[in-house]
RNA sequence: GCGGACGUGGCGAAAUCGGUAGACGCAAGGGUCUUAAAAACCCUCGACUUCGGUCAUACGGGUUCGAGUCCCGUCGUCCGCACCA
């Protein structure tokens, strides 16, 4: 039967295979002491009811890397879950009156065929679904286990208000000083919030950074600048007239002697103090507190403040009074919310300074300048150099002055060496309904009380309502009513839920053990998986989720929950997928399928209109440049769907979603596919010993095994795309083979059953279909990685280039490892080689064996 | 402003240790087959060329027998952080 007008029919075949796999328990994990395991996993998707185009990309990366160390020969675990806990829940809750637990539910049921349809290899039977009170239960239990150990406290705090939604909203969702859905001017807002001691591990969460060696650079140096270590001195001012004292943070203790004023942040406490029956004052901290926290406002802001009136005693020099202002520039949130100025090595403070007339005496001078002419003009110096007008300071460099800075300070006890963390606690606190409930019980006698642990899980009431602004956890009528598990009073439940990020921090440890009821955890189990050793998905989640997880896993194991550090030994984050953008006459963006190419160019395939074809952008639904996965899969089949994913760019990389790579794809899933068709009856049976092979089945076998070993190499690369390439070049080596010999029919089955194990991870159905074509009862699931005979990855001969002057001028065949005064006179022997040296003789000749050999002249 | 990554044909990209630049694919052009089309298959495909070659890896230098790869500088693009004291 003649293979060549038809197509491979990928419905019926990756049905069967999907099936298949399934009833056979194929991807069923399970502890084996016998095997080296592995790990695999990719970031749980968000429920939102259809996969994009990034979750192919992230989970055919995941599957290609499980199907892989599978065939290896690893237990491997690869699960999948959601996130499902979160605000679009809420979202369709209030403009669709379905409810978040009905809404999630069916979009979870929706997704997980969408994913079954791929292909991919998921032990299914550990799913997890955040938003299940089977798995909120246990992070109840952490919650309050961290509470017991010291690692959660409650603290007022400054937060984003927005005045319409009644409720607190992260950085991320305040754009432009707005409320990202309101609208509204975002209010800063002094909140009693729960906070997740994150700091408390900030040393070893920096330090352990350095031993995530399968971790990108780029997420390290991320982790390493958000964390923020900073080296300086704790110092406390008397302040003239008081009792109390005033605390600073600086990294510049050296150029203390150019201090020329003090400044507080609106929000310290004693800015409110001050602020009592001064309303110029009040008016200054309003004004800031509206300004926001947006890029553009911060860009444009000016140094603005107001003087206190009072008077700060300089430390080293008696009689020395500083200005104190509250000042817009100064953050609560970082050191204690007070700074002292030096305006010649502090651009901030200079600016600062020029604004209110203040001096800039420089301390630290420049090498080159001269201690009498030397002086700051529009830019602070903050470089090196040595310290003048400093006292005793006079003549050290910087490092010896902060050194001899710090010993004064400490010898006068006012203060000490420290070190400061950009990284602040988590707040966890979320005035939403669609979240875990926070296990806290407020009583008016005995404070917040956790819930005792027979009481847990504290679950999430399903009757609620979406009719009033703000939580509506708060305005259920019955649900916070409790008695205090100490009084017995009434007492009221606290109403918060967690941010989500909680549940995404620990679920890889619970797909270990995700049936376990009365623990997170199952200790074997958890000790036999953990940690993940390759975890896939987007950079996106460079800081936050990576380093929350970081940080739970810390605190877990301080709480006997684990016993591993560090969570996930590799990480691959993958690029964006991304399509070209399209817009119509008005402006408005068009989807990829309302827009026809003609030799006229863009139109719109409807009315006709011209349209115009913006950049490449991540797909994304407010551009309209998404391709639906479901349709590809229903139109090419899952496997041509992985390989366009993967041939195109490297993972990590951005890839440029295009039909035409698409039907590339296709053609190629095509190609094999008949190939197999149209030799397997001129085939030896399977296993048939191999004959004496000619000089050409010596070739075709060589280049098997040398793409064996290639391949394999790119796989455990993750480079995807290099594995494709090779893959597709032996295709070509195998279609150009006639078997009409029984040495080339022997090698070319053997060529054939190479490829299509080497192809499997990729493309998993086609691989099956066509394993099963050759005539194995068993599954290439089953089935072990081809192994290259190392014999054939050896060439008796080599292409050595020759170069004059390094230009190539000839290459030359010569038997492997020749005498190098063999390959010298070969090389200078030949006609282009010759001419190029045009009579001269050569100087040197450079022979590196094997590879080139160049004529110097 | 600080930190990082990157810059190779019309396009996505290869070149793993400093050793034949452009593998593999997309697009394009030509051809075979066909009544025609689709599909499939074959050929061409960095630029210039007097067909000998010459020039080409953002630009300018350097090291080297030899540089896409290493070093210095410039330009450009992208990403992260950003009043962090």
């Amino acid at each position: 039967m003649s293979r060549t007008d038809e197509r491979y029919n990928f419905k019926e075949t990756e049905a069967k295979w999907q099936r298949q796999w399934e009833e056979s328990g194929a991807f069923v994990a399970a502890i084996d002491p016998s095997r080296p395991k592995y790990y695999v996993m990719e970031m749980f998707p968000y429920p939102s009811g259809r996969i994009h185009m990034g979750h192919v990309r992230n989970y055919t990366l995941g599957d290609v890397v499980a199907r892989h160390k599978r065939a290896k020969g690893f237990n491997v675990l690869h699960p999948m879950g959601w996130d499902a806990f979160g605000l679009p829940a809420e979202n369709a809750a209030i403009e669709r009156g379905v409810h978040p637990a009905k809404w999630t539910r069916e979009n979870i049921a929706s997704m997980r065929v969408q994913l079954k349809s791929m292909g991919l290899s998921y032990d299914w039977g550990r799913e997890v679904a955040t938003c299940e009170p089977e798995y909120y239960r246990h992070e109840q239990k952490m919650f309050l286990d961290f509470l017991k150990a010291g690692l959660v406290y409650r603290k007022e705090s400054w937060v984003n208000w927005d005045p319409v939604e009644n409720t607190v909203l992260a950085n991320e969702q305040v754009i432009d000083g707005r409320g990202w859905r309101s609208g509204a001017l975002v209010e800063k807002r002094l909140l009693s919030q729960w906070f997740l001691k994150i700091t408390a591990f900030a040393d070893d969460l920096l330090d352990s950074l350095k031993t995530l060696e399968r971790w990108p650079e780029r997420v390290r140096i991320m982790q390493e600048n958000w964390i923020g270590r900073s080296e300086g001195a704790r110092l406390v001012w008397d302040v003239a007239g008081r009792s109390d004292t005033l605390e600073i943070f600086t990294t510049r203790p050296d150029t203390l002697f150019g201090a020329a004023f003090l400044a507080i942040s609106p929000n310290h406490p004693l800015a409110a103090e001050l602020a009592q029956g001064n309303a110029a004052l009040t008016d200054f901290i309003a004004e800031c507190n509206r300004m926001g926290t947006s890029e553009a406002a911060l860009e444009t802001a000016e140094k603005k403040g107001v003087d206190t009136g009072l008077k700060a005693r300089h430390p080293f020099v008696p009689g020395w009074e500083l200005p104190i202002y509250v000042a817009n520039f100064v953050l609560m949130e970082y050191g204690s919310g007070a700074i002292f100025g030096c305006p010649a090595h502090d651009q901030r403070d200079l600016d600062f300074a020029r604004k209110y007339g203040l001096t800039v005496k420089p301390v630290v001078l420049p090498a080159g300048e001269d201690p009498a002419t030397f002086a700051v003009g529009a830019e602070a110096f903050s470089g090196d150099g040595t310290l003048f007008n400093s006292d005793f300071l006079n003549g050290m460099d910087v490092e010896a002055a902060k050194a001899a800075a710090i010993a004064r300070i400490e010898a006068q006890s006012l203060g000490e060496r420290t070190v400061n963390w950009r990284l602040r606690d988590w707040g966890v606190s979320r005035q939403r309904y669609w979240g875990c409930p926070i296990p806290i019980i407020h009583c008016d006698s005995c404070g917040p009380v956790p819930v005792p642990e027979a009481d847990l899980p504290v679950r999430l009431p399903e009757d609620v309502t979406f009719d009033k602004p703000g939580n509506p956890l708060a305005h259920h009528p019955t649900w916070k009513d409790v008695a205090c598990p100490c009084c017995g009073k009434p007492a009221r439940r606290e109403t918060d839920t967690f941010d989500t990020f909680f549940e995404s921090s620990w679920y890889f440890g619970r797909y270990t053990s995700p049936h376990a009821e009365t623990v997170a955890f199952n200790k074997d189990e958890a000790d036999y998986w953990l940690p993940v050793d390759q975890y896939i998905g987007g950079i996106e989640h460079a800081v936050l989720h990576l380093l929350y997880s970081r940080f739970f896993t810390r605190a877990l194991k301080q709480c006997g929950y684990l016993d591993v550090k560090e969570p996930f030994d590799g990480l691959l984050t993958q690029g964006m997928v991304c399509h070209e953008t399209y817009k119509d006459q008005s402006g408005a963006w068009l989807y990829p399928d309302e827009v026809v190419k003609s030799e006229a160019g863009l139109a719109h395939a409807t009315t006709g209109q011209p349209v115009t074809q913006g950049r490449s952008e991540k797909m994304s639904k407010s551009k309209r440049n998404t391709v639906d996965p479901a349709y590809i899969i229903d139109t090419y089949g899952a496997d041509t769907a992985r390989l366009f994913m993967l041939s195109d760019s490297p993972p990590e990389r951005d890839l440029e979603w295009t039909e035409a790579g698409v039907d590339g794809a296709w053609r190629y899933v095509n190609r094999l596919w008949r190939l197999v068709g149209q030799v397997v009856d001129a085939l030896p049976p399977v296993g048939a010993v191999m004959p004496e092979l000619g000089a050409a089945a010596q070739k075709l076998r060589r280049q098997v095994h040398k793409t064996i070993a290639g391949l394999s190499d790119d796989l455990e690369r993750f480079a995807f795309n290099k594995a494709v390439a090779r893959l597709r070049e032996l295709t070509n080596a195998l279609g150009d083979v006639k078997p009409d010999s029984a040495d080339l029919a022997w090698a070319l089955r053997e060529g054939l059953e190479t490829a299509i194990l080497l192809a499997a991870p990729m493309m998993p159905h086609l691989a099956e279909e066509l394993w099963a074509e050759l005539g194995h009862d068993v599954a290439v699931v089953n089935s072990p990685w081809p192994v290259a005979d190392a014999a054939l990855l050896v060439e008796d001969t080599v292409t050595v280039a020759v170069q004059v002057n390094g230009k190539l001028r000839a290459t030359i065949e010569l038997p492997k490892d020749v005498d190098t005064k063999v390959a010298e006179e070969t090389a200078l022997a030949q006609a282009g080689v010759i001419a190029a040296m045009s009579g001269k003789p050569p100087r040197k000749v450079v022979v590196v064996p094997n590879r080139i050999v160049n004529v110097v002249v």
